[in-house]
DNA sequence: TTCCGACAGTGGGGTCGCAAT
DNA sequence: ATTGCGACCCCACTATCGGAA
């Protein structure tokens, strides 16, 4: 039956197959970060969902789940390996995205709830429904896959397998980039992901991948800063905050973006400012060992969102803004 | 020559499991 | 029973280096 998907490939197509037993492990291929967004022709576009990454190998009745780190994920979604494994093909290696919902969007914190367990009953017994969103085939009957064009590897994935939930075909529209990014922003995804559609699985960090990611970014006061570890020199993260009424809100540590020259600076400046207690008079709950300053710096930090905990979440340093009054600076609500 | 990708190192939030308290 | 820590997941970013383009 499968083997009759393989037989419908074009010659050209069919040529580029390669005879092997099912891997047991094989490298995901990594999207590279962008900050341009393009329309293409010869380029696809997905949702990027805020989920953990998986690939699943089946070799007839074995199937495992390996985290990009190779770590076992087949008992903490006991679910998807009955899904996978009730499927037509009996030999495949497929890479996709288990993610978790709250509400229509796809939450990373809510499937965290899962991520530890390791007990296969647990898991089942879990309030937490997760799903598997499938974007890549590299095996499938006795016949490596990854040297196909992309467009080739999902059209076979869409036509081999039996899309039921817990899984799902990873859909893409291809050409309007710039509209999907958009409209993924708008709908508060974490971006878009761009494909090459004549490109092999690279099966590493590649070009032929890229990542349109939805970023914001505001002004914060600096209320702190914590000791360089190791090499590091100058200062370790910022501790930021914003105003509301009249408490100034604890919002976190930006611990990455500066260069060496910054942080020497950042530090000069800032030890010159120093105070005894926590500027910050909400969230807060124990002070980490931090030096304390006079809430007057006012820094513009990228972000991809607040966590349920009122903390940034990937936060990182872009610069330091001298025209905006530390006073000012309040928690922004997304349009 | 320039650029890309890999690696190491530093930093973030959050969850779970387990050992120490 | 509580707390702290490491190991995972998600990452961003800088600095460096060797090889590809």
């Amino acid at each position: 039956m499968t083997g009759a998907q393989i037989d419908t490939l074009p010659d050209e197509v069919r040529s580029r197959l390669r005879r092997e037993p099912v891997p047991t492990w094989l490298s995901p291929t990594l999207a590279t970060l962008t900050e341009q967004r393009f329309s293409d022709p010869d380029w696809l576009f997905e949702r990027k969902l805020d989920g953990m990454r998986c690939l699943a190998f089946r070799d007839g009745d074995r199937v495992r789940l390996l985290s990009r780190n190779r770590q076992p994920l087949d008992a903490t979604y006991p679910e998807l390996v009955d899904a996978l494994g009730a499927q037509e093909p009996s030999r495949f290696v497929v890479d996709g995205e288990v993610v978790a919902f709250q509400g229509r969007r796809t939450s990373f914190s809510r499937l965290q709830q899962r991520l530890g367990i390791t007990d296969p009953r647990a898991a089942r017994a879990s309030r937490i429904e997760v799903f598997y969103y499938l974007f890549d085939l590299l095996h499938l009957d006795g016949y490596a896959t990854t040297e196909l064009p992309l467009l080739w590897r999902k059209r076979l994935l869409r036509r081999a397998f039996d899309f039921a939930d817990p899984l799902r075909y990873s859909a893409h529209r291809i050409r309007d980039g710039e509209a999907a990014y958009e409209q993924a922003c708008a709908r508060g995804d974490e971006g878009v992901i761009a494909k090459s559609m004549n490109s092999t699985y690279a099966g590493r960090r590649s070009s032929s991948w890229l990542k349109f990611k939805c970023v914001r970014d505001q002004e914060f006061v600096v209320g702190g800063y914590t000791a360089p570890q190791g090499s590091r020199v100058g200062l370790g993260a910022l501790l930021v905050g914003y105003h509301d009424g009249h408490d100034l809100v604890y919002a976190g540590k930006v611990g990455t973006g500066f260069d060496t020259n910054t942080l020497r600076r950042l530090h000069d400046r800032l030890s010159g400012m120093e105070q005894d207690g926590p500027p910050f008079t909400r969230g807060l709950a124990r002070p980490p060992a931090a030096r304390w300053v006079r809430p007057e710096v006012v820094a513009q930090v990228g972000f991809t969102e607040w966590t349920t905990d009122g903390k940034l979440r990937h936060p990182r340093y872009i610069g330091l803004r001298t025209d905006k009054n530390a006073e000012d600076v309040v928690k922004e609500t997304p349009r």
